[in-house]
DNA sequence: CAGTGGATGCTCT
DNA sequence: GAGCATCCACTGT
């Protein structure tokens, strides 16, 4: 049932956080037409002590707790935004950080967005991701199978590298970080 | 390049 | 009141 022009259908979701992380490593996603190729991501599962879900719902975590195949937006240090797909069966809790994605439609967009030219710093980071595609709190809680968001699968399998979680102080050392090997596009390398 | 510190606002204790 | 799933500018090699 799975067709290269055909949006990832929803039991993508419905599966291990530790299955889909690196599964969404090459897909396409853009929003409202903006957007390339995922080549960065963090899996967040609701047992780990990083996760925003870890102690349980409240007010900004809510679409964690729903279903699956649906954008948790946060705001990240009083001024980013960050953008999650939720993975896991409803209830679950656990998503998918969009960390960089390689910049391959709407590039002038992007580069009037963020203010700078240089391509490698458009989409590599998760606050820079959402100020180059245009995600912002309004967008908490939408599903990723209709407009604006758009998410394709990959037409081959990437060379996947796993790694250390960047930015956290909690569970610092869980190998939760994914990326595409050898990407200009990464936030940073990942170590050998 | 690596390291440091400030900006900034919301969430949760 | 503390602590961020970050980014940028600035410093010193």
């Amino acid at each position: 049932m799975i067709s290269s022009d055909r949006a990832l259908h929803r039991d993508f979701f419905d599966r291990s956080v530790h299955a889909v992380a690196p599964d969404l490593i090459g897909a396409t996603l853009t929003f409202n037409g903006v957007g390339g190729r995922i080549v960065e991501v963090e899996a967040y599962h609701h047992t780990d002590p990083a996760a925003h879900s870890y102690r349980g719902r409240t007010a900004r975590n809510a679409v964690m707790f729903g279903p699956p195949g649906h954008a948790y937006v946060y705001r990240s240090y009083g001024i980013h935004w960050c953008v999650n797909f939720v993975c896991e069966a409803e209830g679950s809790a656990s998503a998918v950080l969009i960390r960089a994605i390689e910049p391959l439609e709407g590039i002038d967009t992007m580069r009037s967005r963020r203010g700078l030219d240089d391509i490698r710093l458009l989409c590599s980071g998760p606050g820079r991701v959402c100020q180059a595609l245009g995600i912002t709190g309004h967008h908490d809680g939408l599903t990723l199978d209709r407009p604006p968001f758009r998410l394709m699968p990959r037409a081959e399998m990437p060379d996947v590298v796993a790694g250390p979680r960047i930015g956290i102080t909690k569970a610092a050392d869980l190998p939760w970080r994914y990326g595409l090997a050898g990407s200009r596009f990464l936030s940073k390398p990942f170590r050998k």
